[in-house]
RNA sequence: UGGUCUAUGGUGUAAUGGUAACACUACUGUUUUUGGUGCAGUCGUUCAAGGUUCGAGUCCUUGUGGACCAACCA
């Protein structure tokens, strides 16, 4: 009653059903499968905040789970990384399990499956296993090898783990139907032979399972009671579940196979394939670029894991197709940030504004609230003098009605310090501004109580002092794509989509207050967004990351007169 | 061409045969020492046509649109 219940989600129904139906809610156990081939992104967050999710729902452990079954892709680098994001993301695994950790016991199940008949060794090309395959709407055609005996079976699949063929001799078969309507279920491969060294079995092996046969039986083995995966996999459920009828033995949980949609975010690739095309091609700097839809590049530029989780909770699971605008991320990182960034002050586009009537050499500290949204967040001391710099875009010498910033002859309050009037500007030989003149109200102060401070002003505006201010590296990133769905256009190449111009570094002027910034620090540039202290930075300098930018209503405003 | 899944506002998700709801976006208005934040409001006859029912977004039928399936990838 206290709490706002959320509708459940078609998975959350699903378990409710079981559980009514008599399934011990003890018994209810999930996994995060990751395969280590790459870093996870946004996509898996989905996955990771379902599964740990109902992990949390229903007090059941969760695994995480390595899918390395194929050497070949697979690297400590991933595993690791994978790992960490998944901490990041704010969840604990009740275990950590590899793919490989069953190689053996898969090995064994696949002996039997030799002496029962249903597995064979073909020794075909894959360009002949294909043509016998069929095609969706034509039946395939039983193998040469198919009835081999079981005694030659056995002699070929042990003589394939003892690693004297080559690869892409030999490979185990599944002996279903090669006549079923689901193509997967057409004598599906188990083994292939792989002469490779794994990240964690070495050369222990030279046969390597395939998804199909590896994910169901280590479901099995660890007692998973809903194994949750995406909706290409629909059609491997029945061979899922053809495998696990033929090692299911009644004493452990027989899991079940569900499908959701994968997210798809606009604006944005969440493919591993071509997130690894962007950093090896030099698109981006790297995994964790703060462009990159990976996790670690959305921490990198400032995005939260609550963020993060809310916007996976946001959008919720379903089984349909689906576009998400990337607003809505945004909208999740500006909803936390705005109630834990502190406000500070800094110029990003800086042009020069003299108080001519405030006394040469002066310096006064003022105070300055750290968070209108939060009164623990306390305040600080910012300096203020007769110079200084404010955004350029915060000075018009021909306003219309529309414009509250600063003009000539119009006040204007400038944030935590005095209300000022624009006297005049110093142009250069181009007409370009380089200083503003302006006067003070000596009796305005910010918080001073006096009849001036409270005078009602439209229009308000942040600075930095010019002697005090120090610079800092600022990254501003815009869309890594122009296009609104560079991963679905599967006519056009994504890359044709990359943004050439979503890097721009600029050097900021900030308060000092932000020289003892630390990395991953997060705050509000009044106005301007907000942003996070880079964790690669050096000790030379500071370098923001622009997290995300505000709602910017303004410029609407002033456009339409 | 066979099979599987799917269809609710610009977007995402609800409504479990009984008043179509929530969030984002956009647009209004209002508050505000930043035009941010906050608050209030506006925007859909649920893909189509039939059927079952007192009653259908929901169940059935037939269409139509979309996604997925022919890697020794996962």
């Amino acid at each position: 009653m206290l709490t706002e219940e959320r509708s459940l989600n078609f998975i959350e129904q699903i378990i409710e059903e079981d559980l009514a139906n008599g399934f011990p809610k003890d018994k209810l156990r999930f996994r995060f499968p990751p395969e280590p081939n790459g870093y996870l992104h946004i996509g898996h967050a989905s996955s990771i905040c379902l599964n740990f999710g109902l992990g949390l729902r229903y007090n059941a452990p969760v695994n995480l789970r390595f899918d390395d079954t194929n050497p070949a892709k697979e690297e400590q680098e991933f595993v690791d990384a994978i790992k960490k994001d998944v901490e990041w993301l704010g969840y604990t695994w009740a275990e950590e399990r590899y793919a490989s950790d069953y190689f053996q016991e898969l090995y064994d199940w696949a002996v039997q499956f030799i002496k029962k008949g249903v597995a064979y060794v073909d020794s075909q090309s894959s360009d002949d296993m294909a043509k016998q395959k069929g095609t969706p709407s034509q039946p395939g055609t039983n193998s040469p090898h198919r009835d081999r005996s079981v005694e030659e079976n056995l002699e070929l699949f042990e003589k394939m783990k003892q690693g004297e063929f080559a690869e892409g001799t030999y490979v185990l078969r599944a002996k279903i139907d090669m006549a079923s309507p689901n193509m997967l279920m057409r004598d599906p491969i188990m083994y292939r032979i792989l002469q490779k060294s794994h990240h964690r079995t070495g050369t222990t092996w030279s046969i390597y399972p395939m998804y199909d046969w590896a994910h169901g039986e280590s479901d099995y083995i660890e007692a998973v009671s809903h194994s949750l995966c995406t909706l290409e996999f629909a059609m491997h459920r029945e061979l899922y579940d053809w495998f696990l009828d033929q090692v299911y033995d009644n004493t452990l949980t027989r899991p079940k196979q569900r499908e959701f949609a994968r997210r798809n975010l606009s604006h944005t690739v969440v493919s591993k394939r071509k997130l690894l095309q962007l950093v090896e091609e030099k698109y981006v700097t790297g995994w964790d670029d703060p462009r990159m839809s990976t996790l670690s590049g959305m921490r990198r530029r400032g995005y939260t894991a609550a963020a993060i989780r809310n916007f996976a909770d946001t959008i919720g699971i379903a089984k349909r197709q689906n576009l998400i605008d990337v607003s809505l991320l945004e909208f999740c990182v500006r909803e936390d940030l705005n109630k834990t960034a502190p406000r500070v002050m800094a110029v990003l586009d800086p042009v020069k504004l003299v108080i001519t009537n405030y006394p040469e050499g002066k310096e006064e500290w003022l105070e300055a609230e750290n968070n209108p949204e939060d009164e623990l967040a306390g305040s600080r001391e910012v300096p203020f003098s007769r110079e200084l710099y404010i955004e350029r875009e915060d000075f018009m010498e021909n306003a219309n009605n529309k414009y509250f910033r600063l003009t000539l002859g119009k006040e204007v309050r400038l944030k935590n310090a005095y209300i000022i009037k624009g006297e005049s500007v110093v142009k250069d030989a181009d007409g370009t501004i380089t200083e503003i003149h302006a006067t003070y109200d000596t009796d305005s102060k910010s918080g001073s109580g006096t009849e001036a401070s409270l005078r009602k002003i439209k229009g308000t505006i942040h600075w930095v002092s010019v002697p005090h201010a120090i610079k800092a590296e600022v990254r501003i990133y815009d869309r890594l794509f122009t296009h609104e769905n560079p991963d679905g256009d599967k006519d056009v190449d994504f890359k044709e989509y990359i943004n050439p111009d979503s890097l721009q570094v600029i050097t900021g002027y900030l308060e000092p207050s932000l020289k003892s910034a630390e990395a991953g620090e997060r705050v509000q540039f009044q106005r301007l967004g907000y942003f996070c202290v880079d964790k690669d930075t050096n000790a030379e300098q500071i370098v923001f990351n622009k997290t995300v930018g505000l709602r910017d209503t303004w410029a609407k405003v002033e456009s339409k007169e």
